[in-house]
DNA sequence: ATAATTAAAGACAAATTAATCCGAAATTAA
DNA sequence: TTAATTTCGGATTAATTTGTCTTTAATTAT
């Protein structure tokens, strides 16, 4: 469904979010033994996601990585950001472009299924998704 | 959302729905033609096909693909059988199993998606998507 | 029988994605 | 100021997917 850069930015994201001490700077170390990711590709991703302004960054000892603190973030943005906007655009059956004018045999079930999807990701955030997290009720890894 | 070679199955399968004359067997050339995808990589979208057994072929002059005469097929078959059960069974965040017992943050969300997902292709035969194309309503290229 | 046609099969090549490695730059603390 | 720490950035490697090519086998028509 996603990428695999894809899937570890949600997680990270999801992640940052549950830290509790406002302004702490979370080191790469520290998200690949939360998140159960390799860490390489990790710092990759977290680069990308710096770079999109998703999250900041700091160099040196106490390092890290933190959530700005502004409005909320969507899992829409993040997917977004990764994957780019592929999955809501492209046509399924991979016509040139997917549109209502000269539409796949598919096209009508599937943009109820791409719709719901993107429903999902838009309406969600990762401040929601925390919660459930720190309630114990669900898992970032295994 | 699925792989090139499970969207050009759909498309091979639709278009060999689409066939009226009862037995005539459809060859490559042909299908590449309508449904407007590389040749020789269809071609083994076909061999993968035929020995999942979706679908009879025939070599020799005069020789090509057919639908064996049986049961409706859904579009489910078809993306099981090219790309695997992954998308309707993997965690969409890539934990090691996807499961109630031990959940990702996000999975009551994608589970009615997936799930939406999955019930849209099995209720969708290829008989019932070729009547749209025959009408004129959709495409499988440009 | 022979030649032409078509799919089967496997080796091969190209492109994309996943993942690693390493030197440089920034920051902190001693 | 120096050394240690940590991200940045680019190069590189590995794995997977996509796509091609070439030879063989089956079938048909001459
Ligand atoms: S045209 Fe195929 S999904 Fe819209
Ligand atoms: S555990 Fe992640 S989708 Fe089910």
């Amino acid at each position: 469904m996603f990428s695999r850069a894809g899937e570890i930015a949600l997680k990270i994201m999801i992640y940052l979010a549950t830290d509790q001490q406002k302004g702490r700077w979370i080191g790469l170390r520290e998200i690949v033994q939360e998140i159960d990711s390799p860490e390489a590709f990790t710092a990759k991703v977290l680069q990308r996601l710096t770079r999109q302004g998703l999250i900041r960054s700091l160099r040196g000892p106490s390092g890290g990585f933190q959530l700005p603190n502004r409005r909320a973030v969507t899992l829409h943005e993040i997917i977004i950001a990764i994957d780019g906007e592929g999955i809501f655009t492209k046509c399924v059956l991979g016509l040139a472009e997917c549109s209502e004018s000269c539409p796949c045999p598919v096209h009508d079930k599937f943009k109820a299924v791409r719709d719901h999807l993107a429903g999902v990701l838009i309406s969600t955030t990762i401040e929601e998704v925390k919660e459930g997290l720190l309630l114990g009720h669900y898992y970032l890894k295994v």
